[in-house]
DNA sequence: GTGAAAGCGCTAACAC
DNA sequence: GTGTTAGCGCTTTCAC
């Protein structure tokens, strides 16, 4: 006789001639059972489907086995993958995932979000929102959050736990290849100038030219929107205003993308009169035409690793009562090369 | 003096001078309360950063506001678009989302994660993992859901509520293109033939074929795993196999710039030689070289249409008590023509 | 309008 | 080993 909704533990004790505790024993594992009576339970137990109702173990325990993830973008490559490795090492740990994403990360209302996740008593946060403008301000006005906070894709601050890709180096690698493979004039086409991912792959650009001697003008710089169109368009204003160029960095894939498309319809040999290089690794710059050399970054690693710190300030704050800050994480990209730059 | 943890309820109501109850009646916006104690009470709740918890609220009300989703392959363009779909819809009907995703799909245990999803009482669920070989057997054992789930990306089944894209539709669309151009050798690279989709993409394939008279034979067909990589090794396959080939329909469109990859290397001119359509549309097709026709699928709206139907049947559910089933629903993809089918 | 009592499903702390 | 009591934070009766 089952009545309206899931079976409870009221249910199955009835059922199994035991109060309820001993059903709770026996759904954790207790030892403090009577063999006899473990089996008679477990039985009536399967017999039921009884499933215990983790919403009210949460009340009672003040865990939630969740985390909040809070991120944005999905429809890039990058923002994808970290998501995917904070699941899987999620999963691993044995947290649940509560997403929201923000679909205008630069000016959407953070409050609502955060306010919601915290109302469901997540025990950790993962902030995977890139920094553009003041999008970010809201932290100073955090005193103390509720529960441990680790930031991804943002300037490492001190006081906040942030894993971040060294982006700076990122376009040092790149500009450096292109210097060591005798280009003189090298271009860049940056992200949005209010991404602080653009500002410092673009940081890493000038250091190696300066480093090499050679000059940062603004002429060699053109700002794009991460968009393979915006590529395109940015490397015909490089033409005009840079004419002697001969090697660029594309601050991410897709616009390399378009320059290699560009490139190919005005019959411009790449990497002969022109070497180009990326920033990600996407799975197809292999496949562009020509192969595209890149940077590639590690964005599963990214959200793993997040997950990971996050886990051990879960812990201590458990154990602590305060919510501890952990050291910055930064992972370092690598070169790959490919055609676009060397050629054969 | 606050203790440790969040402020709660009581906290509130004995710095107001109140009962829980009135407290309770402010949060919830009822009539009920006069305008001074409503002010009151108010003032505390700001005073002291209050937040209702949401955990609690669920135990009682049996609502948790929470829908499930169980996806994978997030490194693919079509499943992360899905999800921010998903995502959005939900956030737009008042829902959190509680993300599992299955890195093994083929496999993996599904008895898991729907457990556990179950147990944190989600109102309902959005099973959007591809239909692989007989990864979703379990849907027969399963004699009564207790919660509504939708179905993505998979066969249509009486008694579930699928919601799927038209892919055989899209088969056909791309192979009567090519056919409407002239050509008449036309060979498919199709995705793993154990997964659903791919083999209605070929079905699709074969009735434009056979619809025209046109022969239909094992050597047009050669099977890839949806990589760029697959899709270069496939056609080196097709062009030994079936050398009069003048045209191909790629099932993906990783594997068709894998095809136009290798035609590159190989001096085939695009579409003079090979005419080449895929599918998918991810955004960066119009850039590859050539552009590439292919089929577009709207990814993002299959996931809002499921979150849309999977409310209605929450809803009955909660009016009736009974979980229905909603009318299955199909989403028509579209053919978008680009240079590497038709010439200029 | 407001409060007291009871209970959502479960577990910790104590009895026996 | 097992049961009883109390309570997690909140809302739903039902008094007054």
């Amino acid at each position: 006789m089952r009545t309206l909704g899931p079976v409870n533990i009221k249910q199955v004790a009835a059922e199994a001639g035991v109060s309820t505790q001993t059903v709770s024993r026996v759904i954790n594992d207790r030892p403090d059972v009577s063999p006899d009576t473990r089996d008679r339970v477990q039985q009536v137990i399967e017999r039921l489907a009884y499933q215990p109702n983790a919403v009210a173990r949460s009340l009672i325990g003040r865990r939630t086995h969740t985390i909040g993830v809070v991120g944005s973008s999905l429809e890039y490559f990058g923002p994808s993958s970290t998501l995917a490795g904070v699941e899987k090492q999620s999963a691993d740990s044995g947290f649940s995932l509560l997403l929201a994403l923000l679909h205008e990360p630069a000016t959407e209302d953070i409050g609502q979000v955060l306010t919601d996740m915290l109302s469901r008593r997540v025990e950790g946060l993962i902030w995977a929102v890139p920094e553009i403008a003041h999008n970010h301000r809201w932290i100073d006005d955090l005193a103390r959050p509720a529960v441990p906070i680790v930031f991804l894709t943002m300037e490492p601050k001190p006081g906040l736990s942030v894993v971040s890709v060294a982006n700076r180096t990122g376009g040092t690698l790149a500009t450096e290849h292109l210097i060591a493979h005798g280009h003189r004039h090298i271009g860049i086409i940056t992200g949005p100038l209010d991404w602080w991912e653009s500002r410092e792959r673009q940081l890493g650009w000038e250091e190696a030219l300066v480093s090499a001697g050679l000059p940062v003008e603004a002429r060699q710089i053109v700002e794009g929107d991460w968009s393979a169109a915006s590529g395109e368009r940015a490397f015909a204003r490089l033409q005009e205003q840079f004419p002697e160029i001969d090697a660029m960095f594309a601050s991410n894939d897709q616009m390399a993308q378009g320059v290699l498309h560009a490139a190919w319809t005005a019959n411009i040999p790449i990497p002969q009169t022109l070497a180009v290089v990326g920033f990600d690794d996407i799975p197809e710059a292999s496949y562009f035409i020509p192969p595209l050399t890149t940077i590639r970054q590690h964005s599963a690693d990214l959200g793993r690793t997040a997950v990971l710190v996050l886990n051990d300030l879960i812990d201590q704050w458990r154990l602590t009562g305060r919510v501890a800050t952990g050291e910055p994480v930064r992972l370092q990209p690598e070169l790959v090369v490919r055609k676009s730059s060397v050629p054969q």
